[in-house]
DNA sequence: GTCGCTTGGTTCAAATTGGAACGAAGCCAG
DNA sequence: CTGGCTTCGTTCCAATTTGAACCAAGCGAC
């Protein structure tokens, strides 16, 4: 690697406008959940995940990688959440270690009440500012990247290379119905 | 507000693909950062900043508004980033209040160290996984993302409705030549 | 001038985060 | 079955992050 690839001027800005987005975006709705439901925007996803959850719950790994966190970042959630009473624990009867998340009816309602302010804010920061074209083009573009990284994850640390074919995608919603 | 307007399928998956693929690159970028060369991502868009600029020197807040962080958090790390001898302080002339971080030598010296690495990484997680237009469109997309909120921002907090023209665009890169 | 309001940065306390270390369990080959 | 390796969550600790409170200093109107 003699010289790098340096970015060009339609690769940088790229860069600049998906960092400085992300941040706004995020800062955004961390703000308006707060405000709104007194939940930080790691919680929401929570609830939401585990409200679309098949029986309300999932463990406790899983869905830290869904919500793309570490495992003890977690934990400190689920034990936030679960004082407040909007979701507790249960232990998993095949394994002895496993703990399943569960969302609790309080949890449920909590998100119900939530959820149309989020969607709000979640189409005024990005959904509505774009067209229909945009946002297709949006969603392929940032989905080929989470399935290259999803892979790459799975794969172990190979040397920076690419993985192989596709994963499947994601799957409970952000800002759908609760 | 009877029914709120729940995201459709596309929409949905685009909000999915935003929130995932923005949280696994940024992982990944802080990882690679803080295991190559010791910087933690804010502090290497600090360098960037201060880099790019015209006498190597921001004002605090003006740094602070680049990086979409709180005031409070950039005291903290130019904080830090002077401790370590990569950035230091210095008072202005025209305004007593003022503060102007500047790079130093040193600091120039780690940004480039860094960089290729940081570029390498920027590419493998987004830039070279998309196909040229598709990159085109994510910079449209974004850049009209940041748009919108920044002058949203700047116009004080209006009831959510939405601003007017075009405000200028970023400024210094993030993952360009040091 | 000087009162009143906005700005610029820092300080402070509280909430999060993530990685490393751990203990308890699974799991598989020999 | 037993040693050796992986997995599951939690605990612990250090690093960040943010908003609120604060002090000092500009700034404009009176």
């Amino acid at each position: 690697m003699t010289e790098p690839r340096w970015l060009d001027e339609g690769e940088r800005a790229a860069w600049i406008a998906f960092l400085t987005a992300t941040n706004l975006v995020n800062r955004k709705l961390e703000q308006q959940l707060k405000d709104d439901a007194g939940l930080s925007h790691t919680q929401y996803e929570v609830l939401v995940q585990l409200n679309a959850a098949a029986d309300g719950a999932l463990r406790m790994t899983e869905l830290a990688d869904r919500l793309v966190t570490s495992k003890s970042g977690l934990t400190y959630q689920i034990t936030q959440l679960e004082r407040a009473g909007l979701v507790s624990r249960r232990s998993c009867p095949s394994d002895v270690r496993g703990v399943f998340a569960e969302i609790t009816e309080r949890g449920r309602e909590v998100l119900r009440f939530a959820a149309p302010g989020h969607v709000e804010a979640v189409r005024n920061a990005l959904i509505d500012v774009l067209t229909p074209e945009q946002l297709t083009h949006l969603a392929e573009g940032l989905g080929e990247v989470t399935r290259r990284l999803r892979t790459e994850q799975r794969c172990g640390a190979q040397t920076a290379t690419q993985g192989g074919t596709a994963t499947q995608a994601a799957s409970g919603a952000g800002a759908g119905r609760p």
